[in-house]
DNA sequence: GAGAAGTGCTTGTAGACCGCAACCATACGT
DNA sequence: ACGTATGGTTGCGGTCTACAAGCACTTCTC
């Protein structure tokens, strides 16, 4: 166990501070970033621009909340306009969104407006630093995720 | 700008992730780290225990939030006996708040947990990599706050 | 030193999110 | 066909947050 309890705890601080930090950072440069689309249009569109249609199932496991808040949000974005739904033809209780039209054009302004921001933000980082930075940071994320998930039998144990 | 634009994407994507996370294991992992302590305790206590008694504006700046919201936490601390208050001898608007006996106890079992939890969650983290992440995220969660304060004049303009 | 303006804090109010549980409709296995 | 499982919606409660109004006190100004 090679860590310090130092930089242990350091990079424990430095996330912390990087959680609230972005929770600033969503909620008060919002309007400037979003674009016209609800706060949370961002995360339901981008997966739907990508793959296609999908179920509620599907986009509240890319947006990583309960199916009943994607459930609400979808509903939003469905009365605006910014998306469509159809029967699933495969599974009557099922319904299949798609990105409309004005969807696709609010997550293209969208795009622009973050590209923007995050290009200001990072103005003096270099591309070496941002790589090893994505890659620490995925890595962190995946063992924070598995940490936080009950404790599982990792390998081969009778479930 | 030597910042390439998919660099600059995933870490976005990234950071993105490692919010959400961060949010789910501060609300799921919460009661087994905690100690006894509500879910912001720690963030109101550490500074207490730091830097000693401190008014509630002083708490507020420390954990990012709004005096009003740490006016109640700090009530419900209080009410729980892990902080006392005393009036402040030099100005009689403002309280003292400090760390009871009680909340210092607190403190130290939320420590054990938590550093117990970290390092598992941290388990095949080396050295290196943690301290280097250690300080990109310091250094990113400053870009951030600086780009999401309202452009101010960075150098030299009369204010 | 009296009034005006500023400051520290509390409380009322409201909004954004979230999850759980209950429920309905449909699909699936036997 | 019947019981069970699954996808989705809605009701409800909880947490966290900021803003605005109000109170007590301090500080400034004349």
């Amino acid at each position: 166990m090679p860590l310090t309890p130092t930089t242990r705890d350091r990079l424990v601080a430095g996330v912390t501070h990087l959680l609230r930090t972005g929770r600033h950072v969503s909620s008060r440069a919002a309007e400037s970033v979003y674009g016209g689309l609800p706060s949370f249009g961002w995360t339901l569109l981008v997966p739907l621009e990508r793959d296609g249609e999908q179920r509620c199932s599907a986009l509240a496991g890319h947006a990583g909340v309960d199916v009943s808040v994607v459930s609400r949000q979808v509903a939003a974005l469905e009365r605006d306009g910014y998306v469509e739904r159809r029967p699933d033809p495969h599974d009557g209780r099922a319904s299949l969104i798609g990105l409309s039209p004005a969807g696709a054009a609010a997550l293209a302004r969208t795009r622009e407006l973050r590209s923007a921001w995050a290009t200001a933000a990072l103005a003096d980082w270099d591309e070496d630093d941002a790589r090893l930075l994505s890659e620490l940071v995925e890595r962190l994320a995946a063992d924070l995720d598995r940490a936080a998930t009950p404790p599982r039998q990792p390998v081969g144990a009778a479930s």
